[in-house]
DNA sequence: ATATAATTTTAGTTGTATCTAAATTCATAT
DNA sequence: ATATGAATTTAGATACAACTAAAATTATAT
């Protein structure tokens, strides 16, 4: 496997994760910032190689081989940006990008050694969970901020952008994984949220509550 | 630059070092086992960077431009070896190929943490010294147990290969970088050695003496 | 001094991953 | 039902880094 195919295929899994259908040319190429002309041929190579379903036209899904090989690039990326933070104290808007490099990085044995090192962690900084080896995923039962209505209370458990300028437009908020999160107010003239987190009331846009996740409370 | 690239200026760089004239062509390709017409392409577009000294039929050498380069990839490869090692705990024969592969990672930022958290070490686990952030290597006064002579004694401070076979070699005998070393007998005949390390005898093939340095006992 | 051998370079090819421009197929709107 | 526009694919080109085979240069040996 090589960085780009291992790229693809992680893209494919993700954008298919979030649409649950076959995934388009179109979509892979803005998400890669890349020509979908390209992006059909990396799709024939991994389609030859059995590692995604395609025909022509109808996009892409992942096969159950190349499922497995995007959750062990995910897990790989996921366990490096753990590492980032825990162990070398990296802010958490500038793990990804590094981490991107560190998941190409081909040795079973060291990932296995790191994930021991970390104590075998289960989500990452974002709040995303870690495949284990065999490829299973913790799933959190989450919601989008946007999706929750006044008076929903919950826990803030992940984002859903790893972008810089989000990351630290939360860090201004002083908004941290883990917090607990009541929904005061929903404006519906533009979907903003009256918040309050850590006792402080926050205003949040729509566009911020299309990125938080919270775990609403069971009743 | 890309890791291509990197690997053929790490490679000059240490050629270079053990000659101390200009590197052949030949002897570039032999250490990366690739093929000479490949290695002057590369070198011309070295040299059209301005990395590399280069004429025509008469081999290469760095330039200072090249140097400070081949440094930092060597600084990074060494601090990668002694986190593998101290934090992972990885073997000392298991470190290379794993570090041949993170010392390409791009980010300043990322080396720098890593060498803070290893606790600024100043020498890899097989005894090479780790250059500075502005390219300065720490060097020691070591020498070849092959040109030592019978009573010298001093201390395993490196080694000439880090080959898996080589390093095993010194495991099964139970020599450990630090040791105290103690030539009994050199053998005219073949190079071989008798040394004692740690109280026992131990007997060295020539070769093996080959690869292994000690720092004499100052007088 | 010159023939032979070794080394190095050049020329041309291959595979990967990208691109642009053009052609094809699909979706949709009247 | 067909025209229009969007999405996708094909065809052909480029850059990188490797290769083989042949040519050029340098080293060496008689």
């Amino acid at each position: 496997m090589t960085p780009a195919e291992e790229n693809y295929l992680k893209t494919i899994y993700h954008l298919g994760k979030v649409s649950n259908q076959a995934v388009t040319t179109n979509s892979i190429a803005e998400q890669m910032d890349t020509k979908p002309s390209s992006v059909t041929d990396m799709i024939k190579k991994l389609s030859e190689k059995g590692l995604v379903h395609y025909k022509k036209y109808q996009g892409v899904s992942m096969s159950d081989q190349g499922n497995k090989i995007a959750l062990s690039i995910v897990r790989k990326h996921r366990l490096w940006e753990v590492f980032l933070m825990e162990k070398l104290n990296f802010a958490w808007d500038e793990v990804h990008d590094v981490a991107e490099q560190l998941e190409h990085v081909q040795s079973e044995k060291l990932i296995e050694k790191l994930d021991r090192h970390l104590g075998f962690p289960r989500f990452d900084p974002h709040g995303d969970p870690i495949p284990s080896k065999s490829g299973k995923v913790l799933q959190v039962e989450k919601v989008l901020l946007s999706a929750c209505d006044t008076g929903d209370k919950g826990i803030f458990v992940g984002v859903n952008s790893s972008s810089t300028e989000f990351l630290q437009y939360l860090d201004k908020l002083n908004l941290v994984l883990g917090d607990r999160i009541e929904i005061l107010f929903k404006e519906s003239f533009d979907d903003s949220l009256q918040i309050k987190a850590k006792g402080q009331k926050v205003t949040l846009s729509g566009k911020a509550a299309m990125n938080i996740y919270i775990q609403i409370d069971e009743l």
